[in-house]
DNA sequence: GGCCTTCTCTTGACTTGCTCAAGAAAAGGA
DNA sequence: TCCTTTTCTTGAGCAAGTCAAGAGAAGGCC
């Protein structure tokens, strides 16, 4: 699986280069990290990669549609490779973490607001906020 | 009702000043705005204010519950006087520009996710990305 | 009204997260 | 292997917002 990667590149239009291989495998392992965990995880792999090189690997893999880029507020962005399934997050308001949930309805935009006052609408975006179990426990 | 700024502020504990009044003034009138526009707006009524002091208001008011900030991806926050009804909002890709959605369902959190982690889910934050009228005319 | 305590505003330095630009290096087709 | 194009490295720069110290108001108490 993981030597799928140089396919996935390829069929986005996107040469196979290892920084991008690199940064595939951390978001694999590693599911919803910012981009200085990138640069932090990746260089056990291939010391010499630069944070601005994590940046423009990430752009261009948002770009390919091979990776989908969240930004909660009041914290970094945050990258995943699960894409194409509209589904959302739980953000702990304490730690940070994020964890996947699978969209309550259908395919996107998963929901429809009552009144689009002239939008198009493309995406809907959803995120539950609250305590993971750990920071709820340790509130008590 | 302008001049209903000053109970607000005092019930919420917090001092009335005139940054406080000022900003408030904006954010009716001009809602969904980011920090800079209210610095900007606010010097016409108030032509000293400092950008820091619109910071420490619009973080007192969040604080004190009187306003709600939100974080669209890739923007400046944005704040708005309408809270407590936990309504959405719809955002253009292109222009930026925000507007209110009524909440499709109940009070909050108005959604519950399928499974929650073990998370205690306290709000529900729901923001539908598209074109708005104007920007979606012109792209063709 | 005047005084005093406390909160708030001003001023200015600083941090974080990210982008832009120029040249070197690598990918991939001929 | 060579050549063109893309991508990575290195380094400067920017936007949004935070932190800290002292000056200045707000509001309770006498």
């Amino acid at each position: 699986m993981e030597t799928a990667w140089d396919a996935q590149l390829r069929t986005a239009g996107l040469r196979v280069t290892r920084p991008r291989m690199s940064v595939m495998d951390v978001l694999a392992t590693h599911p919803h990290v910012d981009a200085e965990t990138i640069v932090t995880v990746a260089r056990a792999a291939h010391p010499s990669i630069s944070p601005q090189a994590v940046y423009g690997v990430l752009k261009a893999l948002v770009g390919g549609g091979l990776a989908r880029r969240i930004e909660p507020a009041g914290g970094p962005a945050r990258y995943e490779l699960r894409v194409g399934d509209n589904h959302h997050h739980l953000v702990c308001r304490e730690c940070g973490v994020v964890v996947d949930v699978d969209c309550v309805v259908g395919a996107a935009p998963c929901l429809a607001p009552s009144d689009t006052a002239g939008f198009v609408v493309d995406e809907a975006e959803v995120v539950f906020w609250g305590l993971c179990a750990g920071c709820h426990a340790v509130r008590r």
